[in-house]
DNA sequence: CGCTCATTTGAATCTAATCAACTCCTGTGG
DNA sequence: CCACAGGAGTTGATTAGATTCAAATGAGCG
């Protein structure tokens, strides 16, 4: 299996919820890194909040389930990214492993933002959350998928065009707000207007990024 | 951690996007009540961001435009409440108010929130915002406008099951991802399954507020 | 090679959007 | 006071888009 381990992700936060840096670490007090089997949870509902994760490699998926038993995956992190941030003192959402991954963290003491590096955290955070809420509010399903992939290749930086999904179709369908079947209906529709070309079923080539970003912007 | 560090003047912030705090001012330089009429703009997108409001009275509607020319109604802010955040050095929303209303407001200066309350504030912002992302993911019509129904109830405080509708349906519509007949129509279908009665079109009483929370939590 | 699970594809159904007409409310002016 | 105008809201008919249910195909893994 190959194993993407990029040495950084830059770019905007997109709208998986990522939030990219360079440099993070200094001046926050860092565990080691954690090493993640696929399917490996990393955090529960539940648990007690207030660790700050970043991604070293691999992907980590973070979700929601409701009353009602659906489940929304608030999103996607990538290595160089940052996740785990709850506004409560319990953790509403659950993280896991995409894949073989590794992740650092560090202690968020009682909401305390003095340090400006994690300011910027949170507000990069808040940011991939308004576009990820922008899309919910304002767009159809092809839309969707284009604005996801075109975020998804953007922050993998160097490797142009292509991009890897670490993530099933029912996970992109639950961070969408769509079903897996219309997403993969999207994809098709996508390759069709020649707008992506598909490598399998988990790699896209983005053809066309400006027509994708017409669509989905 | 992430303890509260005090008592809301509400419940927990709701899907429109409201902070509710008692005694906010403490501890910040807080300009004089600036007063809106009806309809009128307090900020426009591609103003220079860093101020933050707290209405006084009314209500304020902020929203934002995609470049397809779609709007998002991104909140509803009330008494109390805070808004104003965003995460660029320019705003990408604009913000209206409803009907007479006052703002007060403190300059935020270059994202530093050194100061607790502010943090709090923001992390306030963040939840609702959460809760906002969690309807636009998972919910149908009906739900969406029963849970938004229930957090603007909620957040009137003290007059009971009561509430005014200060928005319009199409307001509500491009609040919950929705076309204004479909708010219309749902509001209906509440009236007919007994959970609310509208008194007017801008008043509602909510009957079965714990029928209201299974539809729309 | 064969199993399993993810994905694709198809057909039917259903929800919400769209287009259109009509009602209601409010404010204005005769 | 009543008539009228204009905007907001409701309601109806139709259409479009996404979901649901089902089956077939494909990919990865032992």
């Amino acid at each position: 299996m190959f194993m993407q381990r990029e040495p950084r992700s830059m770019g905007p936060s997109s709208i998986t919820g990522a939030a990219g840096y360079t440099g993070f670490a200094e001046g926050l007090k860092l565990s080691a890194t954690a090493r993640h089997r696929e399917k490996e949870l990393i955090y529960a509902q539940g648990d007690e909040a207030g660790d700050i994760f970043i991604v070293e490699f691999g992907c980590v998926r973070v979700s929601r389930i409701t009353l009602e038993g659906r489940r929304l995956v608030t999103g996607f992190y990538f290595a160089g990214e940052v996740f785990g941030f709850e506004t409560g003192s319990e953790r509403q959402c659950y993280a896991e492993a995409l894949e073989y991954s590794g992740t650092r963290k560090f202690h968020l003491e009682d909401r305390d933002l003095t340090n400006p590096r994690i300011a910027d955290m949170l507000f990069d955070y808040l940011e991939s959350t308004h576009q990820h809420l922008l899309i919910l509010g304002t767009q159809n399903a092809i839309e969707r998928v284009a604005a996801f992939l075109v975020g998804i290749a953007d922050r993998r930086g160097g490797d142009g065009p292509r991009a890897r999904l670490p993530m099933s179709r029912s996970d992109i369908a639950d961070h969408l707000g769509l079903t897996l079947e219309t997403v993969s209906r999207a994809i098709h529709r996508l390759q069709v207007l020649k707008l992506i070309t598909l490598v399998g079923a988990r790699d896209v080539i983005l053809l066309d990024r400006e027509a994708l970003i017409d669509l989905g912007a």
